[in-house]
RNA sequence: GGUCCGGUAGCUCAGUUGGAUAGAGCAUCAGCCUUCUAAGCUGAGGGUCCUUGGUUCGAAUCCAAGCCGGAUCACCA
């Protein structure tokens, strides 16, 4: 248990036994970092039971203060300042911490697996290659995952491709219009892109055909369904969903192309899945679900033979279900994957990482199914983040207006290496290590970049401006564990090493202020790392390590570690700074991040 | 119009269930490399926490009303 909730238990503790016929609920008792300008640790603040106890601020303070330094074992001197009983903890419990905690690789880390969740990310069409927000999307996804599962979570990553549908034609189309049979192989050109280009092709030609149409004195509405190009579109779907073997070995072939570009720009980014599910073989789940929902009136038909769902009670709108022609929606295919996959795995909980625009429709989903009472409705939790934005407004693929993730990845990784160039780090290191220092600082400042915001809000990048390697920063961090991996090789000690290189820490010596901030900080990993996982919020490890990465520097600048003033200081300080960087590095590789051990 | 989300320094953002004089980074300015990596450190300036009311010992945080921005409310996905 960290020392905040204990703090917390022996406030309950003392009060009860200093008030034993008041009642004080745990929820009043609030435990803050004392503020830098005090001296103390943690402070308890006194105003709220001040009128529950009919107590003044001093004589209660003094009460539970001199209750705690006798009874908790953990506090050895207190101060009240107007209210605010301010704790200080006996150097003991910290470097007692370090000893503790030396050998304990997974500190924070929960391991019960009680409970599997699902999480879905990524999900791309097969008609574009993923741009800047995807990039978003996949990081988010994969670090939530991997925050689950140190949270004691069995975590199952998957991702749902939309390879079917007119979006999917329009690829097609175009290719058979213009691509005189190029493929990814002869043109060089990776196939995400390739089919990415046809898309915008079929957007170009279309438009073209438009104006067109209108030209000739078509009003744009008609001429928008009248366009050749969108006709052909129309009817490959048709043919598609009749199984038209011609349609489905091209259909197989372009996403063959998408794939293989996909696999490689995963590889690149370091994020994988463990399950893969299809639209084009869950697009027609979902409507046995509404079969049963007609049977028990909880949907209804109308007239047409459409089928719908009443929302009006839960002060949203009535919702389509099925179509007049009995073909379904999206909802209803999403009706259909949600209990699939509670039957695939039988899921305490469920995932989907999407972006805000389908607030709307997750909110529904998730109704209807709970309306329903499918088993899987509960667990469903919409991980909902902002959309990243140009200056400009949104990217949009159909215009071409994107930036490309691709792209991103390789002007990330030319920056980093133009700026090691420039600080002159390059000494000492292998093409081969260099190029994998520029991929590591590259890709660590984009991730960072992209996650230390609230998911939720939405962010605006501006391609003109590079990502800043500076400041709140993956680089930053990075910079920060080189330097200690840099001070152990000096002395000898491995990067991991066990408590067996410390024997003889003295576990008696005062901390100076610097340490003490550091060690502390460490001590309250466990809860950021849970409240990471219950806010669905992985800004808290960037916001947490950038502060440890602070702490050290600052640390660093102030006091010599290999020349400290003795022996017993050195060894606590070396203790210190492998618990820093191993905490960095746990919290680091949870968001996919890299630490290079020189840079 | 209904619903949801956001509004904190010039810019990008933190701010844990209400707690002490609202914090970081970038940018600007001034210092710090003969000593463990200066991709760093120290300091300065910079605030009507959108507005107005309310709740109370105490509000950026909770409530109400309003203002601004965004998303959404398709027989699209």
């Amino acid at each position: 248990m960290i020392l905040v909730d204990q703090l917390r238990n022996a406030t309950v503790a003392a009060l009860k036994h200093l008030f034993p016929d008041t009642e004080i609920p745990g929820s009043l008792i609030t435990v803050n970092q004392t503020k830098p300008e005090f001296t103390g640790d943690y402070t308890i603040v006194l105003f709220p039971f001040l009128k529950l106890l009919r107590q003044k601020p001093d004589a209660l303070g003094t009460l539970l203060g001199d209750h705690l330094v006798n009874n908790s074992g953990l506090v050895v001197s207190y101060e009240i300042v107007s209210g605010f009983l301010n704790l200080t903890i006996r150097e003991s419990y910290w470097t007692a911490f370090l000893l503790n905690h030396f050998n304990d690789r997974n500190y924070g880390e929960k391991s019960c697996r009680d409970e599997r969740v699902m999480i879905e990310y990524s999900s791309p069409n097969t008609n574009k290659p993923l741009h800047f927000g995807h990039l978003r999307n996949n990081f988010l996804g994969f670090a939530m995952a991997n925050i689950l599962h140190a949270n004691g979570k069995q975590v199952v990553k998957a991702n749902l491709v939309n390879d079917r549908g007119i979006h999917i034609c329009k690829s097609m189309v175009a290719w058979l219009h213009f691509a005189n049979g190029a493929t990814p192989a002869d043109t060089g050109i990776k196939g995400d892109h390739l089919v990415g280009d046809y898309y915008v092709r079929f957007n170009d030609a279309y438009k073209t055909q438009i104006s067109e149409l209108v030209a000739q004195g078509m009003e744009e509405t008609a001429a928008e369904r009248e366009a050749p190009i969108m006709k052909e579109a129309q009817d490959m779907l048709r043919r598609w969903e009749a199984g038209d073997p011609e349609v489905r070995t091209l259909w197989e072939t372009m996403n063959g192309w998408v794939y293989k570009g996909f696999e490689e720009t995963y590889r690149r980014l370091g994020i994988d899945f463990d399950k893969m599910y299809y639209e084009s073989n869950t697009y027609l789940l979902g409507k046995s679900i509404v079969e049963k929902g007609l049977k028990k009136s909880i949907l209804f038909k109308k007239e047409d033979g459409s089928v719908w769902i009443d929302l009006t009670g839960d002060g949203l709108d009535q919702k389509l279900l099925l179509r007049g022609d009995g073909t379904s929606v999206y909802m209803t295919q999403d009706l259909g994957t949600a209990v699939l996959k509670y039957n695939d795995y039988k899921l305490a909980r469920s995932v989907y990482v999407i972006a805000d625009e389908q607030n709307y429709h997750m909110q529904v989903l998730k109704l209807i199914l709970q309306k329903l009472g499918e088993p899987c409705a509960d667990g469903i939790y919409h991980l909902s983040y902002g959309m990243v934005e140009l200056p400009t407004g949104k990217m949009k693929s159909r215009e071409g207006t994107v930036v490309d993730a691709d792209d991103m990845m390789d002007e990330m990784i030319r920056l980093s290496q133009q700026q090691t160039e420039e600080a002159g780090k390059t000494e000492g290191f292998s093409d081969e290590e260099l190029q994998k220092l520029y991929e590591t600082i590259g890709l660590g400042a984009l991730k960072f970049y992209l996650l230390r915001v609230d998911p939720k809000k939405k962010m605006i990048f501006d391609p003109k401006e590079s990502i800043d390697l500076h400041g709140f920063t993956a680089t930053f961090i990075q910079y920060a564990h080189a330097r200690i991996c840099s001070i152990l090789r000096k002395e000898n000690i491995p990067l991991l090493p066990g408590k067996e290189h410390f024997q003889t820490f003295v576990q008696t010596q005062p901390l100076a202020a610097p340490e003490k901030d550091l060690v502390r900080e460490l001590e309250q990993y466990p809860q950021i790392l849970e409240s990471a996982a219950d806010d669905y919020n992985p800004s808290l490890l960037c916001n947490y390590t950038f502060r440890l990465a602070q702490l050290f520097n600052s640390f660093y600048d102030q006091h010599s570690i290999a020349h400290a003033e003795n022996e017993e200081k050195k060894l606590l300080r070396l203790m210190i700074i492998v618990m820093a960087a191993r905490t960095m590095r746990h919290a680091m590789q949870l968001l996919g991040i890299r630490l290079p051990e020189k840079m």
